[in-house]
DNA sequence: TGAAATATTTAACCTTGGCTAACTTATTTG
DNA sequence: CAAATAAGTTAGCCAAGGTTAAATATTTCA
């Protein structure tokens, strides 16, 4: 270990917490990265069918970057975990479950939203990084964005 | 290019941005899932090297909550990816450029962590939603997050 | 109506980041 | 100093999400 406990504190403070708690926060973490892509889908997918009436892979992938057959390949997997119905060449259509967690989805996404642009954010930036932040706020945190909108927007 | 023309539809206004532009929101914030990773490994050895004096593979393993054979892995990815040196059952450095991501890493996690606080969040949850949050901000938005810490601070 | 244009699916492949089980090397200690 | 314990590695497995290229269905319209 050589290193010789060089008196802490150094000048950058490395933020050590407990390491069980600390693993548990990543573990939670991981968690979260598993479901964000389907509800990325999801929330796609309900906004479709309620401006077009229909949810189309073609469009799917269109406007999440991504090529068709990869969201033939992960349509699959949602109607495996029950969140969507199709039938081969047909459109899509969520489950009662998947509006339901669409609907979280989208509920978080627009609080976050309008939350980053109260604090002068700019409208594209704000809509860029929320699609990475909304998976991964507790409601705790959603509740705090809340009232600093609500705040912001009384004052202005 | 007049994207203020929210003809607001239906009672659930879903939020239709122009399709390239969301799937490009959508690429990026692909991206930054595939760097999150390496940069929670990277930043969590430059904490052990800072408090202790070294990172060995079983601190990590046991601060994020996975395997030692998995962090064995992962730490031979990041030293294919210059960020990290090590040698077989000895303890993992950092490169010039590790410690660039490490420290980078490190400041938004801070601010993260401290501006959550500033709007009233725990600091446990403050702590376990910065972990998936950090990776997501943009410039500008960790800008805004400081902006919101320092007016805070400075009225209590 | 039927051929061209569109849309969807399938198959084969890749990388990432986990896991378990078995094995090897280091370190500690009786 | 040898044996026990702790730490690290290797190999083989898995699922998730991507990719291309080729095959198949569906629409459109001349």
């Amino acid at each position: 270990m050589a290193k010789d406990t060089r008196r802490r504190a150094a000048k950058v403070t490395p933020v050590l917490v407990e390491p069980d708690e600390q693993a548990d926060h990543h573990r939670q973490t991981r968690l979260a990265r598993q479901t964000e892509i389907a509800e990325d889908y999801v929330e796609l997918i309900a906004d479709l069918i309620d401006s077009t009436g229909e949810a189309r892979s073609a469009d799917i992938s269109r406007r999440l970057g991504v090529t068709h057959a990869s969201v033939t390949k992960m349509v699959a997997r949602l109607q495996q975990g029950g969140l969507v119905t199709t039938q081969p060449y047909r459109a899509i259509f969520l489950t009662d479950e998947g509006r339901r967690i669409a609907e979280e989805s989208r509920r978080r996404h627009q609080i976050v939203v309008a939350f980053l642009q109260a604090i002068g954010v700019s409208e594209d930036v704000a809509r860029a990084d929320a699609e990475g932040i909304e998976h991964h706020v507790s409601e705790e945190t959603l509740a705090a964005f809340e009232r600093v909108v609500t705040e912001r927007g009384r004052s202005s």
